[in-house]
DNA sequence: CATGAATGAGAATTCATTCAT
DNA sequence: TATGAATGAATTCTCATTCAT
């Protein structure tokens, strides 16, 4: 199913590599980034020693697993280019993110950090053109940037990590306002937007060392 | 050496849990709770035990630390109940709230934890009325509920732990639009708020362990 | 008996670090530098957090067990400065440092490590000394250098190491040979001595990465 | 795939073989003993496996390079025997030795462990019959045994691990010391030589276990 | 046979909490 | 009562060795 790059493994490596995979996530969800490998280790069926020959690092098997989310995201953003209405893509598109988010809340921490990663760069590039192509229909204000966007996604991260096992849909209607707020608003906003250059920093420092 | 009246032993006291109380304030707002105990003591210019013997735990250092701020967040919600204008009043909170959250984005992750508490109480009854009195003058639309207000500070806790160090200000310009959202949307949210059982389980079991 | 800088420990944590040095010299001189802490913890009677609170690096450990070794060889060699007769007292001062070195032998590896030590530098100075008046007597040849002298100690340090065990005085007897080179040798020799730069950077960069 | 007759198979295997005790040769001299077995696997461009095919234990690659350092001192002795001039040939063996530790430092822990293997029997006789030869001509002193030669590769070993990557030519002027001591001086020495007993006993258990 | 994946004991280090001084 | 010393479980990561493919 998954293709791991030049040099291919062992097909029982790879399924390893699977399980590991879905261990981490599985148990990034239930107790967060703080849970030990060893307890990962186990889930997964396998030895530390496995886990380390995959991932040689805590931090490089946390960015794997924020990569898949990543590139899901990344897929919901280019389903949602193809949309024919613009502004029904763009909504999707939040909506999707909106969901991913929630279905890999243990992830929610770090997935924007690393701005450096050429997936983070697509969707950003996307998401321009999403919004760039429903503003041009009118039915997004002309003052909403990018990097609103973004920051919409941070704020569902915040209702997310609150509500996630309590309130599964609680992020909706948060975003539903939001939504509203984007397409019907008229008066200028008060506060500037983050500049790009703040967006790009926030994605490469933000967020507390996650990880002892 | 010296012999004290009990008066002076318990304002010695006092003035060393403040101290306390102070240090681990800042330690956090700097840090996160990873901060070991020691550091804090040291800040305060106490030993751990002292710590220990005012804070039997870790726990309930945070929580001390955690409900000044609710404190003062309950100020803030009885400051902007006076305004004469119930719509600016709760603006205002808001944005205090806000303000409040951003300077001490250290507790975020446990701000809203804790439901029994007396103080979390009156701030949900305070701002209860404030968001009526806002909707009697009928420049908040009728359909948000308080718990759209908690979600709203969930949020902007996602945005500021995203942007504090970086753009200091992003959370107003989120805060900007969603105001706008509750103000002149007339569309129907497409989702159901939280109930208040909801929003209460949140507050009581939303956040990870906050410490290892 | 031993005064530990400016601030002092409870009596109870100085004999602590103390049993905490024996037991790091004793183990080191059994089982070389590869032994764990927790082991020397035993030995020393404490648990491994009261190691790592006295040192808090096993290289600290390391280098406070050689630094007491160093402190006895600057000793002996302001002792040996003393002695009426230059001659004798360097040879003295020779036998002294091998016998130390004998008696350490578990800290070989490590000992003329770290020139930046004040304690290093003064051995080196006084030895020079020596040298230059048991030269001026005429009775060893003046074409050595300090850093011969050195050489000499860690030609001894090969020798100790693989006799130490078996053949205790071996070492003695090899420094007899050298003494004798030393004292009567007329013959130029062939090959330059180190300058005094390499010896520097023999003592910062030498021996292989002790620990691991 | 293609099957391969007995000879060929044994070919292929004796190749495999040259190759690991190549690279952990190289591997030793850069790194020492406390490289692991994969690093020495991927020099040789084998897998681990096939390493631990031909040498069941690291304790067994390392003895078999050692062996090979061993066979070069023999060549060195029976060459240094051929020569016209006894006096001479010790000498050239005692440098020709020298550079050989020195060109294999990575190896010097282990060089003169293992007393059973006959290589160490054949350099022994060998060395005793130079020394003799030297002594009968009255260059070198009388009162020399070959444990005091034994002594001085032990010596230049101690030189060496200190000032290889420094001043590589430092054991040299040791030597030139040593052998003027041993041809020149006339005041009897002050301590006994190793006994052949004692000297077997430090070659059989002189050394720190050598892997972890 | 060769490969390299898997194993798991062990090593250094941290930190909340307890307790002797 | 204040202090900070002691504790030890837990965490990350390494590496010699074994074994399925």
């Amino acid at each position: 199913m998954t293709s791991y790059g030049s040099r291919a493994l062992r097909r029982d490596a790879a399924e390893n590599r699977d399980k590991i995979l879905e261990a981490a996530r599985a148990s990034f969800d239930e107790e967060g980034f703080e849970i030990g490998i060893e307890a990962i280790a186990q889930r997964a069926g396998v030895g530390v020693g496995t886990v380390y020959r995959r991932f040689p690092t805590k931090e490089l098997l946390i960015a794997a697993v924020v990569d898949e989310v990543l590139a899901a995201i990344r897929d919901a953003a280019l389903a949602a280019s193809g949309h024919e209405s613009a502004t029904e893509g763009l909504t999707e598109y939040l909506f999707t993110v909106g969901r991913l988010q929630f279905e890999h809340a243990g992830c929610l921490p770090r997935l924007w950090n690393g701005a450096d990663d050429a997936v983070r760069r697509e969707i950003e590039a996307i998401s321009r053109q999403l919004l760039a192509k429903a503003q041009a229909t009118g039915s997004v204000r002309g003052d909403v940037v990018y990097e609103d966007i973004a920051t919409i996604f941070w704020s569902l991260q915040g209702v997310i990590e609150r509500t996630a096992t309590v309130a599964p849909d609680a992020w909706k209607r948060h975003l539903d306002i939001l939504i509203q707020a984007l397409t019907q608003g008229d008066i200028p906003l008060a506060h500037a937007p983050l500049t790009p250059q703040q967006a790009e920093r926030v994605k490469r420092e933000s967020g507390r060392g996650v990880i002892s």
